[in-house]
Parts: C-alpha cells; sequence; structure tokens
DNA sequence: GAAAAATAGTTTTATCTGTAACTAATGTCA
DNA sequence: TGACATTAGTTACAGATAAAACTATTTTTC
C-alpha cells in the first residue's frame, strides 16, 4: 500500500527536506551574514549594502562609470544610480562628466569616501575573517573552490520553463 | 612616500577585493539560485518563494501553526502571514483553527497543495542535484560540512556596533 | 479573579527593489 | 545627412518587505 506516513516523498520516492536543501541554505547564510553586515555599516556609517558596494569597487578599482561599477559590483542599473545619488549627497563621491561621452560620467571618491572606505575595509575584513575561521585551512580552500565553481555554475543553471 | 597607485589598501595594508569577499559572494550566489528557482515556480506554478517555502515545510512535516512555519522556514512571521494568506486564495492551504488556543489556527495542506508541492519537489530536487553535479563528491561532503557551519556561525556573529 | 504581561497573527507604514518608461547622447547605415 | 537603433543613466510605478502598531486571546502574577 502507499504511505500516507506524514513523511515528505515526493511522487519518485525522493524526499525534500528544507534543511538540506541547498538553495535555501545557501539564502539563511547569506541573509544572515547580510543582515548582519547591514546592520553594521548602517548603524555605524549609516550607509547600506549598495552604498557599500560602490564604496568598495571604486575604492578597489578607482574612478569608474556607473555601468562599469554595476558589472564589477553584480548590481541593477536602478540600485547604482540611487546608490551613487546617495554617497554623492553625503559628499563620499562626485562626478565628473566624460567630455567625450556625454551619456557617462566618471565616479571617483572624495576624501571623506575614502576615508569611509578605509574605516569600513578592516571590520569586513575581519568579520569575513571570522566568519571562515569556524574552517579549517583544508576546508577554507575546497569551499573556495566549490563556491567559485556554484557561482559560475548558477549562472548558466535554468530549470526548464513553459 | 605613501602609496595612491590605484589599489586597494587599507591602513593596515590589508586590501579588500569585492570578488574574493565571503559576505559578497554568498549573497550573489544565492541571489543567482533564488532568482532561477522563483522564476520557474512563478512562471510554472504562479506562487513566489515564502510560498514555496509554506508549502515545503507543510508538506515535510504535515499541519502546523504560522508560527512554527515560520521558525522552521527561516521567516518573518509578516512574511509567512502573506504567504499563507495566498495559498488560502489559490485553495492549497486551509486553516484549523485552534479549539483550545483561539489565537493560533494549523495550516493544512489540501488535495491542490499537495499536488503541487508533489508536482514541484522533483524539480526542486533536480535543481540542486544538478547545481551540486560541478562538485565531486569528496568537495560535496567538505562544502556541505562547512556550510552548517558557516550558518551557524553566522547567527552567532556580530561586529561590535555603538 | 482582575490587572498586567505575553503571544499568535494581521494590518499599517515606510522603505527598498525591479521593470518599464523615459531623457539625453552617441552610433549605425543607407 | 538623416532616420533608426543603441547606450548611460534617471524617474515613475508597482510589488515586496520589515518594523511597528494593532487585535484578539491566553498566561501570569499578585
Amino acid at each position: 500500500m502507499t504511505e500516507d506516513d506524514g513523511h515528505a516523498h515526493s511522487p519518485d520516492g525522493r524526499t525534500l527536506t528544507l534543511e538540506e536543501f541547498l538553495p535555501y541554505r545557501l539564502t539563511v547564510l547569506a541573509e544572515t551574514v547580510s543582515h548582519s553586515l547591514a546592520r553594521y555599516y548602517s548603524h555605524r556609517y549609516g550607509i547600506g549594502i549598495p552604498e557599500w558596494r560602490v564604496l568598495a569597487t571604486l575604492g578597489q578599482f578607482g574612478p569608474m562609470t556607473a555601468k562599469a561599477v554595476g558589472e564589477h559590483s553584480h548590481m541593477h542599473k536602478t540600485k547604482v544610480s540611487r546608490a551613487v545619488a546617495a554617497l554623492e549627497a553625503k559628499h563620499m563621491v562626485r562626478r565628473h562628466a566624460n567630455p567625450s561621452d556625454k551619456r557617462e560620467a566618471f565616479l571617483r571618491l572624495t576624501g571623506d569616501g575614502h576615508a569611509t572606505y578605509d574605516a569600513l575595509v578592516p571590520s569586513a575584513l575581519d568579520f569575513s575573517e571570522a566568519l571562515q575561521s569556524v574552517l579549517s585551512h583544508e576546508e577554507r580552500k575546497v569551499f573556495d573552490t566549490a563556491l567559485n565553481r556554484l557561482i559560475a555554475c548558477a549562472e548558466t543553471l535554468t530549470l526548464d520553463d513553459e
């Protein structure tokens, strides 16, 4: 007889357990980590995650256009646009029109912006380090390459729609 | 002289590279994966991620209260409330008041709800499987335990605020 | 047993986000 | 050169979300 014992068997006999389901676990971890970081950024410097990403990108690579920021930091152009506007209002970023293409503008950290960036980086690194401290050196290496491979894979992966 | 060579050195000499920054990478992976799954769920069954999580929780454990669903699926009570309301409107979930505590209600999948759940589970498992297929058996094991440990760690970790 | 605290769940409000529509400028090609 | 397509970036709109306030009920405490 077919069972109805309260367990979660799909028709083909496989079971789905949310706590073992990779997409769920990834989201939970990412949300927990982001939430913790966001609270710190916001409480300490009054900036949100998108703004932090803009700072991080400009701090790392130097001046670039909003489009380039979006590509480097994996953010939608409207998110970049709003984050840049917010940073400009806080005098952390300045726009410099490109005379040879007036559609775009180069974004550059101001002194304030660079100071905030310099202040944020150490705690961000500490946080990331503290997180990874629960892994052994060997585990870290495996986790690291696995993460890279999963990211690459996820970008190509699509469930059959329609 | 102090350098200004375009590299990202914090005052203590450490560098932050966004693509190597764990919180960033976790978010990018989780977003990519969730986005792909969400499109499938929504296109195929007209439900969003919060609704899917309610289905998955009730499907796995059987009837329980909204509060319990939230605990099992790591969702805020307002999110659960709205997801349940949406599923009720789609006749996938029914509420059964608890006579001995009228504040709460037990939520139970209807026939429709169970059918949707049964239809969703195999593709969800396939998706997760496809994602992990880029990892070797050994890598999977390490990644799995590492993920669990990071999740546990992240929940306790807080940057010094104030 | 009544007042106060706590709990389950909903609704209101403010904020954030993505999509789509828009503006302004540049590129294409005929 | 002049229509058409493309691109950078912003804005308007609609949907989702969390925090806070709220309702209804139960538990606690004195």
